[in-house]
DNA sequence: GCATCGCCTATTGTTGACAATCTACAGTTA
DNA sequence: TAACTGTAGATTGTCAACAATAGGCGATGC
């Protein structure tokens, strides 16, 4: 037996854990629309679990920021404005700057194993852009920048940043916009990744606080939404 | 009437949050040993609730990560190492450099207001250094902070502040040092003041990663701990 | 004397039922 | 007709009992 203590741990982790993972993942991918409110009942029956476990599941997406409590009413699914936007872009941007110093500073061991994570990243984003496939562009965007900070090894910094991707999916599905500039997307993620290659700190910099710049302006311009019916 | 949806709301706040609430403030305080089991049924009935709502409070702690928890055995109030303060440490430079960043982009009336508050704090801060009184020292240090980045009025930035500044203080007990640099405390603390008063973008951004550069340095070498037995 | 096996207690995990609160709708009155 | 009030329904908040798991401790066999 090689390794005793972690064959069939059957699920380690704690419950309220799971539960709140599997009804993230509900909520980011738009099963509930922003402002429903969450039937408690209703949601552990379908979650195959009483209502005890998923309260507390619900108190953690509370703190997250994804769902809001409001006494003797019931949580409801976030509904993000435009200045929350600004506000997530503003800490993302806080906490991408403090992963690209990190990494920079840690040598180049940890840079370049970042960097080969990232390449995989891109190479895939360039495939479903030839896709058209934007729910897979949507994913592996964010996969690219939890990548960039995971780099960093700082598991509070990557605990934040998961955080912040999720509302910045709950975003998307709030003002209804469309995945905006695909074109765009491979260039300013590639050159987020020359740059912390060539070990460039003020130009990662720059690529960073510019990539975080022209999405709140893609998301909060809002020119005209055609409802474009998916 | 003047405002009648706003009188007698009798704690408006849900209640897992409140317990939370205090008994964060407990654990920060030290009134449990890092590492201890928390018992549920004893903190409930000790907390004037049930293991219900109790439970529900524990969740946000383990999220917050001031508590631990391990499936089928409970919950332990966390042990901080060396490794975890310099996490939490790069983290506050973060954030408080994107504060510092904002504050200084969001116009003067918010500089005067956040350094006025600032300029107040520091105030107490030399009393209670007179008075020798170290726990009030570490909560206004700590007040000093939030209310820097408090000045943001990004609420999320402030969310995730207050978490850290919770583990902080957690940090302070793992490690059983005694609050450092007293008499360079209030001086570094004024010097930040000094730099966002004069809007000096620079100066305050040295002075922020200075200040947490020495706080790790106090807390991270740990000179021969004599075991001072309470 | 030491290791192993099995029980036992304490604690957590889960569930269902009960109480309190809020919203909505219908009935009533000016 | 409009505003107000009372009731009804549904949903959340709380609690206590039940089930399951893990760790400790003693007995037993080698």
């Amino acid at each position: 037996m090689a390794a005793p203590e972690t064959m069939f741990v059957l699920e380690g982790r704690p419950t309220a854990q799971l539960i709140a993972d599997q009804l993230r993942e509900l909520i980011v991918q738009g099963a509930f629309s922003p402002g429903q409110q969450v039937n408690e009942s209703a949601l552990a029956s379908q979650l195959s679990t009483s209502r005890g476990p998923l309260r507390e599941a619900l108190q953690r997406l509370c703190q997250e920021g994804i769902l809001v409590s409001k006494r003797n009413r019931g949580v409801f699914v976030a509904e993000l404005s435009e200045d929350d936007i600004r506000e997530i872009y503003a800490v993302r941007e806080a906490v991408e700057l403090a992963a690209a110093t990190t990494l920079l500073d840690s040598g180049q061991d940890k840079i370049s194993d970042t960097c080969r994570v990232l390449k995989g990243i891109i190479k895939n984003m360039a495939k479903q852009v030839a896709a058209s496939d934007w729910q897979a562009l949507a994913r592996l965007d964010m996969e690219f920048h939890t990548a960039f900070v995971s780099g960093t090894g700082n598991t509070r910094l990557i605990r934040i940043y998961q955080t912040l991707a999720a509302e910045t999916r709950m975003c998307i599905l709030s003002l209804e916009v469309a995945y905006p500039r695909i074109d765009a997307l491979v260039q300013e993620h590639q050159l987020i990744l020359d740059h912390l290659e060539a070990a460039d700190r003020q130009g990662l910099q720059k690529a960073i606080k510019r990539h975080m710049k022209k999405a709140v302006e893609d998301l909060t311009s809002t020119p005209e939404v055609t409802e474009i019916t998916a």
